[in-house]
DNA sequence: CACGCTTGTTGACACCCCGCCAACAGACCT
DNA sequence: AGGTCTGTTGGCGGGGTGTCAACAAGCGTG
């Protein structure tokens, strides 16, 4: 008895990375870095094994690619602050995180929270990327384009407190969307009118 | 050509696993659950591999143990919670707070980011009882002795910013202790007095 | 159509790590 | 010393990973 087997196609190097890629994402979304593993990314791509050290090098470096995709927010999400007094601003800002991470959640959170492998230093630079970017985008809405390194620290401080409390609305099921968003618009604020201004 | 090999010796049951533990809780808290094999464990105890599994099971009940340790806050630093208005009770949490991660800030951090397996189910448990802990601590400083889901979650939130802005003091240094006292606080105070009441 | 070349793709080899278990040997008792 | 208990060891089997020479699909050329 012979199992049928796809017969051996070949494609152009990006549409192949790209395919092994998007399995991988499908993968390491759903279960963690331990339980995945370049066979089963292999099998799912309908593809031999060697083939992914050839496009990817090491497993780690796979996982890499994966986060940054995960990690990548869609650019025409952001842009759209709109003008008005501090709280109004604060409050999009929020609803602004709120969509992006609520949209693909599952994903977002596996790789924010490293999604079984923090600790190693390129997983970490590249979450710590992503981070930098969130804290930018909530500095730019609140009025700080161009703060100090202190300033900067404090805004990440602020993202893991949103990332954080995501966890809780999206992944324990215990808060609701208003309560998240009134306790991220709240601690902003103090932390724009009462925090900054000691530090800056 | 004959490496000298240490004799030998038969230890107390408690004895070895508490040495084997010590062994671990050290190896794991320099380098994440990938980069230590018990491979590694085993030569740095002067122990056969076999004998880690003989008390500790599986790897990963290895690393539980190693974790529950080293997110084990010693008894004596909590209870001293002080009388007095809620600006001086919250001032003296965050205080406790930052004393318990900056003295063994190390192994908290690594264990509280999961030092490389965060995502296993059995991991996340002992890591989310350790806020547990800390949540209760907060809630009780600040007058909630028994709160209802919402406002657990939202203590639990709380300790994820102060998890954040501690890595940012103590791993980046780009943050100073009165800078991360300031920021917990008066996040803290408005969480009290903004949030937790629209959410009781 | 036949042939050869480029290169995407494969399969197997070597290595390491892990869980398991039967055999070994230190310590203690008689 | 001999015997027993049990802490301890070393090797086996299974599985995952990186590497690399060999294979073959698709395309150009005569």
């Amino acid at each position: 008895m012979r199992v049928d087997v796809a017969p051996r196609r070949r494609l152009e190097p990006d549409a192949r990375r790209e395919q092994i890629l998007s399995v991988a994402v499908r993968l390491f979304g759903e279960r963690g870095w331990a339980d995945v593993s370049t066979t089963d990314v292999a099998r799912a791509a309908g593809v031999a094994r060697g083939l992914i050290n050839h496009y990817f090098g090491t497993k780690k470096d796979l996982y890499l690619a994966v986060i940054r995709v995960m990690l990548t927010v869609p650019p025409d999400t952001i842009g759209r602050l709109p003008d008005g007094d501090l709280t109004f601003r604060a409050a999009a800002i929020v609803d602004w995180f709120i969509d992006v991470v609520s949209q693909h959640s599952r994903s977002w959170l596996a790789a924010i929270s490293a999604g079984g492998m923090s600790g190693d230093p390129d997983v970490d630079r590249v979450i710590d990327e992503a981070i930098d970017v969130a804290a930018d985008s909530v500095l730019v809405a609140v009025g700080y384009p161009a703060p100090d390194a202190a300033l900067h620290a404090m805004a990440r401080s602020y993202v893991g407190l949103a990332c954080s409390t995501a966890r809780e609305w999206l992944e324990r099921g215990v808060l609701t969307r208003p309560q998240v968003h009134n306790l991220l618009s709240a601690t902003l604020l103090t932390m724009v009118r009462k925090v900054f201004p000691a530090a800056g």
